[in-house]
DNA sequence: CACGTCAATGACACCGCTGTCACTCGCCAT
DNA sequence: ATGGCGAGTGACAGCGGTGTCATTGACGTG
């Protein structure tokens, strides 16, 4: 009696389950879905069969007749980064509970890459998205616009938001950690930038807004499109003392840079801050471990991740958002590579 | 004309496309996904209408009317640890181009969590499982093998393999780097390991094996399940050294304890390697900038996801897999924390 | 006692797509 | 002329669930 068509796929369905019990399936779905409109005694007998015959749903099934996939989509510039595994496990504590999967993707910093995974998670039937803020291609935008979804960007604040943003004033805190560095008494401040991403510019664009409201040179800047790492903070120390012989001080655009430019002063034997002072960026864990202590910008990763999500969840439950964009702010960490004890 | 039946979703489907061209919804279909089977000019308009239409398939209704998903799961631990993300980027780029979507998921280092989510990605249609080697609860090992889906387990090599497996001896590898330690001279070795899931026993147990080799004292261990961070790198180095002053290298678990320790005996004035040797595990880029140099094992953790990812791929194609279970081995990196030059 | 109400369950169509098989038509070999 | 063949297209029935409305029976109420 247990034939099955041809097409069949030979996993355990509802149907299945209904037959086992001797309900109709539509029981079976609200057991699982709606307990309380299903009758005790029934429910026990339903969850041994489930149990018995090790019944998983069909969740493409499901969200197909429903229209509901259940599922939001997440996507960061990188995995690999510190910065945004952060940020991801502020959103997944807030979606822990949610009933809502969480669809995880890196673009690698691209946006074409960026763009096909919009479409997949589209074609996946997702209800809303978090996406970083930054340059989007036209058809991105498009289709997010087209299908009408929530949309939360993240990390920076757009200056038109596509929906809702959560972030931090990137080139704000670029011309503070500069200006608190020229409080400090340096004159000649540098710029190193690697993976000079939309909001790594913003803070080049701080970094020398604030050096020209002082009258100060901001030619001692060099940046690269690669991928920030530990050697590379190094190099464009070298670089830019090497071009620029009278720097100070230099600002990173992350802490990977900062704290590689630090172990290759220690390696050359200049002092760190009374050679050469160093400012990072982000207030990762390494920044408050080295010796000395880095100086860095403090911002809000995971808050960012909680936000964000918070927001999105907002919106699918069409509760109110009483703020579509909501800056976290930063905060500076004046440490010990930029302390005053100069020569 | 247009009108919608009540249930229906609003978004463009086949049918709408279809319609649009003058021809029946299958042929639409057929262009998709087979597009020689479908004459040259009514492909190109199929093309416009798509374009025009904004139609994006809803792989929901794909995947179940065809019953493949053509996506797989990945599971790790972490995210937020590096050696993972590394993996993630070998396993990553095997399937950029393969036509099947990888599904990530972080379980936290429980095993609840990745039961959990086996069981989430079994009800998304999954065809594979790429899962990290360790202990599983018997319900997920159920789940996995009842589903008769390919599984490669990553990371260490299983003893009792469930299907393919990908990975290194990390028995073999603690025992390796305790036996180049105790080559070098040195004989009161300590242990310290943090986030001791599986592997990192295994390179304890490597551990204590070299030593009791070669008649050694094997006490001076200390360990914790908390997360690896820098700080508690410093904070187990102190406490070795409070409890066994005799200790004169620690092999720690990984390379943010090592490189943890490394900065706090720079803080405390502690000359590494001359009053303490310190030796990690991984090879993550740190070691290899810091001041002195990190001795570590260098393990292959892109290769591996590379390897994980082909051997899953080849499952998928019906391609013969040559060997199950794959060791990748490891590579000692004895360098300047660990130097002969001693007292 | 008739009636309305509510809890518990079922029947049926449909979500959007694909597997399968059938059909049409032009072309070439016989 | 006839039949076979392959390219191009369509009809139809599912895939495994859920929305919607109907049905049944027990119970409380005036």
């Amino acid at each position: 009696m247990s034939r099955r068509s041809r097409r069949n796929s030979g996993r355990v369905t509802l149907d299945d389950v209904a037959r086992h019990v001797g309900v109709s399936k539509i029981t079976i779905s609200r057991a699982l879905r709606q307990p309380d409109k299903v009758s005790a005694p029934l429910k026990t007998k339903i969850e041994h069969a489930i149990e018995l015959l090790g019944y998983i749903p069909n969740r493409q099934a499901g969200s197909l007749a429903s229209a509901r996939s259940h599922a939001i989509a997440l996507i960061v510039p990188s995995l690999s980064n510190g910065v945004f595994s952060e940020v991801l496990r502020g959103v997944d504590e807030v979606f822990q509970q949610s009933g809502y999967q969480v669809l995880l993707g890196h673009s690698g910093y691209s946006i074409h890459e960026e763009e096909r995974l919009v479409n997949t998670y589209l074609s996946y039937g997702v209800e809303g998205f978090i996406v970083s803020s930054g340059q989007h291609t036209e058809r991105t935008l498009a289709l997010l616009k087209r299908s009408g979804l929530p949309v939360v960007e993240m990390m920076g604040i757009p200056k038109a938001p596509l929906d809702m943003a959560v972030g931090l004033d990137h080139e704000a805190a670029g011309h503070a950690i500069t200006s608190a560095l020229i409080e400090l008494g340096y004159r000649n401040i540098g710029f190193g930038g690697a993976r000079m991403d939309f909001r790594a510019q913003e803070r080049l664009n701080g970094w020398r807004r604030a050096l020209r409201e002082h009258g100060l040179d901001d030619t001692a800047c060099l940046t690269t499109f690669s991928p920030s790492t530990y050697h590379l903070g190094g190099a464009l120390l070298n670089d830019i003392v090497g071009r620029f012989p009278a720097t100070e001080a230099i600002f990173f655009c992350n802490d990977d840079l900062a704290a590689g430019a630090l172990f290759e002063c220690q390696r050359q034997g200049l002092r760190v801050p009374t050679d050469m002072a160093v400012a990072g960026f982000n207030g990762m864990d390494i920044t408050d471990v080295v010796s000395p202590r880095l100086t860095t910008v403090v911002t809000p990763r995971r808050p960012i991740g909680e936000r964000a999500a918070q927001l999105l969840l907002k919106r699918l439950n069409a509760e109110p958002v009483e703020a579509r964009v909501v800056d976290l702010g930063f905060t500076l960490a004046l440490r010990d590579s930029t302390s005053i004890e100069r020569a």
